[in-house]
DNA sequence: CAAAACCGTTGACAATGGTCCATGGTTTAT
DNA sequence: ATAAACCATGGACCATTGTCAACGGTTTTG
């Protein structure tokens, strides 16, 4: 397919599908059937895009996609600690994602106490404070 | 306190503590007493930090973190639709949780089909796909 | 057929979140 | 008392992740 549709289906610009590509995270190649230099995306780039979208989410650097994403083409590299790359993103993810779980509790428990009393009131969440949202640490 | 002390306790550079200062998510006050310049931090800085590291997983920007920390010190602006932005907040994180929790399971898959077929065998994880890590939409 | 919509490439621009450096003063440890 | 460690301020600098503009060609649509 090509870049517009691709762009339309992911909801990405079609700038955004171009830096992607140019950085390996996605890849298409020339139509050379049809002389004008068009790009023709392989079918399972939409998923790709929503694989990028989600990694990101999970905290992702573009350059991690990318590591990520050459091993699940099987570019096997050879002394290169796969394992060990999983394992650490697995444990970044992992913590990012018991934050971002502590944070959303807190986002709620503002929402109940401002919802409860709009003047004040907010000292009880404030002293509940960072900690405390199924903490395990400290 | 001073900030290296409290750089060191939340493991944050001195820079970033300043950084973060200049942006209104933290204050401090300059010691007047001893007549040195040199500023003191309030005890609850070090949660307020881990509440931005927080926040920060949770993907809000700097600017966000700003304005929730404004409401959270009821800082009542009036005619600023809180609960709107809460609600917006809540569910911009429930997304962005979803995509990183399905993240989560995709590198977990591939490390234990990696694991167990060190050359091939990923095709299970690819045909798995994007979808599927308790997907509601689509 | 003409306008609108699409495509490619290149390179500049921008926002975000820090980090680093220079300068000059203060405190603490030896 | 002197060096090492700390502090403040200001501005330059950096990587990351896109976005936009310009230019020229192609395809689609009315």
């Amino acid at each position: 397919m090509r870049i517009g549709e691709l762009a339309k289906k992911a909801q990405v610009s079609r700038d955004t599908i171009r830096f992607y590509e140019r950085h390996g995270l996605i890849r298409s190649d020339v139509d050379e059937a049809a002389g004008n230099g068009y790009r023709i995306y392989p079918e399972d780039a939409a998923m790709t895009l929503e694989v990028i979208r989600d990694a990101q989410a999970a905290g992702l650097s573009i350059a991690d996609i990318t590591v990520f994403m050459g091993q699940l083409a099987a570019q096997t590299d050879a002394d290169f600690d796969v394992q060990g790359f999983l394992d650490g993103k697995i444990a970044e993810v992992t913590a990012r994602l018991d934050g971002a779980q502590r944070f959303l509790t807190l986002l709620e428990r503002t929402k109940v106490a401002l919802a409860k009393a709009p003047q004040d009131g907010l000292d009880e969440v404030r002293k509940a404070g960072a900690g405390n949202g199924n903490r395990t640490r400290n």
